[in-house]
DNA sequence: TGTTGTATGTCAGAAGACTGACATGAGCAG
DNA sequence: CTGCTCATGTCAGTCTTCTGACATACAACA
């Protein structure tokens, strides 16, 4: 409608709407998480926590994709408010086990049942084919895109 | 794995793939946009002026996914150095009709190649029918979420 | 006419995330 | 043992984006 060959179509790419549809996504989340006094990056450690224990701080960020840097701020607060303990000494390196209390516990369950309504929202609109080939779909594009990311 | 029917399995979460791709996208753009000097949004503002030429803060705004404030930072930045030229006056309401400089669409044209290279390795893993199907799967979700989000 | 609702542009402050930098601890090659 | 590399935790500063707030402009309607 609107490309002669240069530039990107904004209403075909795929990047495009993988934007939107995380962005969206994210607005979703947002607005379930909030009544909980909860950011997506919040929960998004807890859940981490929930079913990796004893996570270090490095590991937490890798997988709710920030920095150490922020998943350090993060914790901190985590911990002052007392969702999360962490470990005085590290028993090996410098990595610091991290788990969740059972206020933590409590409070992701919450959570966790409101992210589970967005994403059961989010699936709703698909096939049966389609929701069988969504993930394998995503992760395809995550393993082409960090081709030569991580080997410069 | 990991799950026993309460909490979410991040393993196979759509919406935690869906996170890691678009995460994984936006660091591949980052690098490639580099280069340029030039961030994401500030791309997605030149590639938008450039299929919608005249384009109002506002509605920049909502194409980038950001706020109009964030749009409105940008776009001062941009007019700043020469990337785009702003009415003075608004021809209808308060609406301020956007267009790209001559230096804009260079600078964009540079851009759009390389961020054209990224979509293409990330679509480059997908079979002839996942490619054919991911834009239709991203629009249901996109569509499914948005639908009881701005009702409230 | 004037009132109400919606959309826009813009300023100011706050929050979240990032980059840069430094020190520490483990593993490995020499 | 020593030097090198890599991963980690953490502090500091900066940047981007967001929320809150206000004024303006148009449209719809009583």
């Amino acid at each position: 409608m609107s490309q002669d060959g240069s530039g990107v179509d904004l209403e075909t790419s795929v990047g495009y709407l993988l934007k939107e549809a995380s962005s969206a996504l994210r607005l979703a989340m947002e607005e379930v998480l909030r009544p909980f006094g909860m950011t997506v990056t919040h929960y998004a450690c807890l859940e981490l926590l929930a079913q990796r224990p004893g996570s270090s701080n490095s590991e937490l960020a890798r997988g709710a994709f920030v920095t150490r840097q922020s998943m350090n701020v993060l914790l901190q607060a985590l911990e002052q408010d007392g969702y999360v303990t962490r470990a005085k000494e590290a028993p090996v390196g410098k990595a610091l086990p991290t788990r969740l209390t059972s206020r933590g516990r409590r409070s992701l369950e919450m959570a966790s049942a409101a992210v589970r309504s967005v994403e059961m929202r989010m699936m709703a609109g698909l096939t049966e084919t389609e929701r069988s080939n969504v993930a394998g779909i995503l992760r395809s594009m995550v393993r082409s895109l960090r081709q030569s990311d991580d080997t410069p």
